[in-house]
DNA sequence: GGATTGACCGGAA
DNA sequence: GTTCCGGCCAATC
């Protein structure tokens, strides 16, 4: 099958789908998104968007504690803070991108599939 | 075909 | 709050 040429395999063609649908502001889990496909599982899902997720907007796809993508929490918090994605409150003065995180409860996309 | 890797998850300590 | 561990499954070697 594919996988060796570049191109995404049908699973992945269906992670990327499925993310590029999740609206501004909102988030899904990769285990979310592996529910909603009905196959696969969050691992897996976490590695499809490592190898094809660029063209995506992968920042609206995280953990399901609400932790932003390992190693690219720079990126994907400048995203949020753009787009206004319900983040939990900190208490301390300084704001680390390593500490902030989704506010699940508010920002989970409830309308997939 | 098998072994390893990893942008994960949930529970346990 | 944290770390540790077993299970998970597509992609990769």
């Amino acid at each position: 099958m594919r996988g060796r040429d570049g191109l995404p395999t049908s699973f992945a063609e269906d992670v990327l789908d499925l993310s590029s649908r999740i609206p501004q502001g909102r988030v899904l889990s990769y285990g979310d998104v592996a529910a909603v496909l009905g196959s696969g599982g969050a691992r897996a899902v976490g590695t499809v968007m490592a190898r094809f997720g660029s063209d995506v907007p992968w920042w609206r796809v995280v953990r399901s504690d609400g932790h932003l993508p390992a190693g690219h929490e720079r990126e994907a918090l400048a995203r949020h803070l753009a787009e206004g994605t319900p983040l939990v409150r900190r208490r301390g003065p300084t704001i680390v991108a390593r500490d902030r995180r989704i506010d699940m409860s508010r920002a989970r996309w409830t309308d997939a599939g």
